[in-house]
DNA sequence: GTCGGGAGTCGAATCGATTCGACCACTCGA
DNA sequence: TCGAGTGGTCGAATCGATTCGACTCCCGAC
């Protein structure tokens, strides 16, 4: 069922059967209902592959996600059905690719080959391979979280900087003097993650504004690791009595650290950070946290990436989104010793 | 940079070239040579769409994943990774759907038009409108999960109905009299789910061959309602002692409300169920459960596709997976009172 | 009465690959 | 020595859509 038996069927010729389709041209009124009969009759839907070889556009975008052996996180799920999301309600389908690096099979097929009328990137790093291959292929391209480089390609990401400063000048206010950072994991430390660069930066700064004391630990991604960092910070650093985390996976360990060593939220230890809303209200008692707007930020990534296919040469535009802080009940002031 | 383009620097025919890159015709290796270091300079790639158009297969497999406005469980999300990944691995790739029903734009889509090669659906319902409409459109498909009627279609699923049943024994072995349920939101069973379906059926069973107490109640798949789910059971029913979940959402609420009203697990209350290992170990204490190998699933899944598009009329197969229950530390024999 | 123009339609070219039939130049066996 | 077979290559057809140029009516204006 190709759309030469619809004109066959329809006793016209199969230009005027995509006229009719499209709209391109006039069509008169008896036609296109014939036409539309025998459409609807024999469920015929254009051949996407010869559409997207004549038109040049495959109304196809790709979704670059990391690979399936490192455990995606809620926040990056949030980022993958938003998108996901949005490019349904614009009637785009999305093209899955789960690929670290640079010369991945996967990321190569999606990039050349015009599967895809453009990308999107998620787990930025600081300095990314993938960003620089994007460029020199001329495919548009959007990222969730931004490079070191941020001024040449579109990007949406969250101001973790901000936010963590804004945590911080929180906490401090409330009386609190030794405060600790719960960043990412070393590895994406080390592997140049933006958030947990710019988290740490802000965090040495407003803990130097403030005349504090700051303690800077990262932490593996999971619950265990938050209740064995928590273990260690009481340990190791007994006058911090606040802390501003900015890793969502520790949560649930970090919660159960506190609830093994009975520590009372917020009397004896104030918490604020950064976490989608589902884990601030799901920590008890709930988080003091800026939410991050996974949904919107999805949304706000497929219409860039629309607007940069529609106008390639128009300079880039970025979204840097700093969520406010919703005071819930795991802050208070410090106790007076 | 197409193939004629190629073809004219090397000094070949098109069809050489293409023959050079297939390898279905015998080309000379001098020519060969000389035709991939013209490939190599200009970078290039085959266009998907006119490969896809000629041979009439894309190379593309589409994965209907439930629509955002309902949160990914974290298992559902282990499908979905697995699946891209085993995909990936024999250089398919994949496209999202986020629909719910039939009749959905982004499911039509999908399976009309000729633009994925075989289909993988999730989230399957007793009776599935979606898998009639996919027997209708003749697109092969396999599903993860079962409907009612099993026998036409290909399909991977955990044996629920088998797994409870065995969380129920070993619980009536240890000596536990009254058990509950932990069973999966009501929606879901309104809506007639599977697993939920089953659980229900072999538990009914199960504590009848043991002449026990049953308590089968639903839980939303969060875990506030993990939480609340707890305090009623320990309100309305007192004689309970172990709980049989499959309600992985709602382990983490659960926990709360043991932790709050201060019950010892498993001197108290003893739990066995099925969840991923990820949960069943995060779980303090950890977790006896039959480990749902979501990883496996997936290539399984994509495995079975595979087969089923290169032979559509082979009798469909089907794969009831029942993993053993891990024995951890969340069950012991009952209080005697 | 005719000329311009728009509505409505058709045929043919086009997108970029694969593939079939045909052809040439060799080699090997009878 | 001749024919069969095969390695290597080319040209043309093909997949299923869109789109351009051209053609035919028909209507209204001059």
């Amino acid at each position: 069922m190709n759309i030469g038996e619809i004109a066959r069927r329809a006793g016209v010729s199969r230009s005027t059967v995509s006229y009719a389709l499209t709209g391109r041209r006039p069509v008169s009124a008896e036609t296109r209902q014939r036409i539309q009969a025998v459409i609807d009759e024999l469920g015929y839907r254009p051949n996407a592959a010869a559409r997207a070889l004549k038109e040049g556009r495959t109304r196809t975008l790709g979704l670059v996600i990391p690979p399936a052996s490192a455990r995606l996180t809620d926040m990056q799920l949030g980022f993958v059905a938003s998108v996901v999301e949005a490019a349904a309600q614009a009637d785009l389908d999305v093209l899955l690719s789960p690929s670290g690096g640079d010369h991945d099979r996967s990321f190569e097929r999606l990039i050349s080959g015009n599967r895809v009328d453009g990308v999107i990137l998620m787990e930025i790093r600081l300095e990314d391979e993938r960003v620089t291959r994007l460029h020199r292929e001329g495919l548009p391209f959007v990222t969730i979280g931004h490079t070191a480089h941020p001024h040449g390609t579109c990007w949406v990401d969250v101001d973790y900087g901000t936010l963590v400063a804004r945590c911080v000048h929180h906490l401090a206010d409330l009386g609190h003097r030794g405060i600790a950072l719960l960043n990412r994991s070393t590895e994406l430390i080390a592997a140049g993650y933006g958030p947990a660069h710019r988290a740490q930066a802000a965090f040495a700064e407003a803990i130097h504004q403030r005349g504090l004391t700051g303690v800077d630990l990262p932490c593996a991604d999971d619950p265990a690791a938050g209740e064995e960092w928590f273990e260690q910070l009481r340990d190791r650093h007994p006058g911090v009595t606040a802390i501003t985390t900015i890793n969502e996976a520790a949560l649930p360990g970090l919660q159960r650290g506190i609830e093994r060593l009975d520590v009372a939220v917020p009397r004896e230890m104030s918490i604020a950070g950064v976490a989608a809303r589902h884990w601030a209200e799901g920590f008890r008692p709930q988080l003091t946290a800026a939410d991050v707007p996974t949904l919107e930020m999805g949304a706000h990534a497929v219409a860039l990436l629309l607007e940069r296919i529609a106008t390639p040469t128009a300079p880039p535009r970025h979204l840097l989104l700093t969520p406010p802080i919703s005071l819930r009940d795991s802050t208070g002031p410090a106790r007076t010793t």
